[in-house]
DNA sequence: TAGTGGTCTAGACCACGGA
DNA sequence: CCGTGGTCTAGACCACTAT
């Protein structure tokens, strides 16, 4: 719908000709990632209005002096993200904004750094326990096998806003409890080589007890929001079990879903 | 860990090469997810076993008759789907299981209908009214413009689960009343050729209300789980704004994250 | 009909991981 | 060292959409 430059080409690929895409061979960042990057850029940037048709595959890759099947992928990873649409016979556009950032798995130290909430953590307990039936089958261990409980209060401002009470396979690392005190766990188990996948979660809400309230200086009965999280690596055993608690008058959970066609 | 067929083949690829894959190349249905779905069914149907390497891509595709890439597109679908992860210099093999179904743009009635608890619904208010500030925000629509609202309760076992509140553009498409008691909202908007691409969710919680406890058959003070959402569809432009709550002693959110690389 | 993305091929070289 | 996936090429034909 937005004007930009000679009308009779308007529909063809306007915005994206006059855009400067530089490309390194001799980087070790592959090519279609390069593109990508330089598009969403552009797309961030504002250089490519939502509506925007991309201009074909064909010529961008005469253009750009890659084969098509390198465009393309470019293409397709701001496709998965949803920045881009494509629609047969009628071209690639962008879309119409106001989609941002895909959800990931969320750490809540990550999220609270990024809006800039300053959080800290007090590791309020760190020791080995026997497994309970729910975390042994959480965690694919035997029931009353050895795992590491840690437990942790997430404040920002000198408020609390979070229990943390993670389960985890004593054998997978050394929790260092400094290091988790100035970062979230997440940020730890990868820097220990741990590459998480996947997760599954339960968001749920409960009213306060009497002690959980006490912790989160809020009032017996208000409202928390519960979430259970099993997490992943990469060859999909289990890494972590975590149940947190969270006051709902300060924090609420928020993410971004794409649809798969 | 699973032990399957001849030992001293077992690191390469043993069950896959004793699967059969049938893939017809007069369908209209490309090869590529053919493969894919026939993976799939291999590895829902217990013939690859959770951890067992998928042998190499380019004898793959040799005893298939299909060119590399085009192995690769069925691989790289499943590793998008969390069921396989690539590892370069040792091969592709099966995620441990446990992980399921990925996070969909989820409608509660299909939830509902899927854990078997036959979900009736209760149309209680449709009407075109003026948007009000946050509804115009996120339907980008005039302060004041005209809007369907949409009020509807939700039952399982003819207990109240949820009351949902939609906001929609009054020229998107036709509500018919009966059929929105007899399905969810999105099957209405999917069967009136709106393609759902993205939304963004806020899920958090507060204590009910006098007038919330009544509706939902709760105590005054009872938490409850709340959910705004505004959905987009494939070129970008909002379809829905939805403000939700829910029981939270009858409901809660489940849910499969990945994590992209 | 013309133009677009969707699919597919048959090769190639490189980077990384394990033995 | 060798085998693996990761990347890239230069084409080809088809299906869909708009005009």
């Amino acid at each position: 719908m937005a004007k930009t430059g000679d009308p009779a080409r308007a529909v063809t690929g306007p915005a994206l000709s006059a855009l400067e895409f530089a490309l390194d061979r001799s980087s070790p960042v592959p090519l279609y990632y390069q593109l990508a990057q330089q598009l969403e850029a552009a797309i961030e940037h504002g250089a490519l209005v939502p509506g925007n048709l991309l201009g074909n595959e064909v010529d961008l890759s005469v253009r750009l002096g890659l084969s098509r099947p390198t465009v393309r992928q470019a293409i397709q990873s701001l496709v998965d993200k949803g920045l881009l649409v494509r629609r047969r016979g009628v071209g690639t556009q962008v879309v119409h904004s106001q989609v941002r950032r895909p959800l990931e798995l969320s750490s809540l130290y990550d999220d609270l750094e990024a809006a800039g909430q300053g959080p800290t953590t007090q590791v309020v307990r760190k020791e080995v326990v026997a497994a309970s039936a729910d975390v042994a089958a959480a965690l694919g261990v035997a029931e009353g096998g050895e795992v590491t409980v840690l437990e942790r209060l997430r404040l920002t401002h000198g408020q609390p806003v979070a229990v943390l009470c993670n389960y985890l396979p004593t054998t997978l690392l050394d929790l260092d409890s400094a290091r988790l005190e100035s970062t979230g766990l997440y940020r730890v188990m990868r820097a220990s080589g741990i590459t998480l996948h996947s997760a599954r979660q339960t968001v749920g809400a409960r009213s306060a007890t009497r002690e959980e309230a006490d912790r989160l200086d809020e009032e017996e009965g208000a409202a928390l929001l519960t979430m259970w999280r099993t997490a992943y690596d990469d060859t999909g055993r289990p890494v972590e079990y975590g149940t947190h608690i969270y006051r709902a008058s300060r924090y609420a959970f928020d993410f971004q879903l794409l649809v798969r066609p």
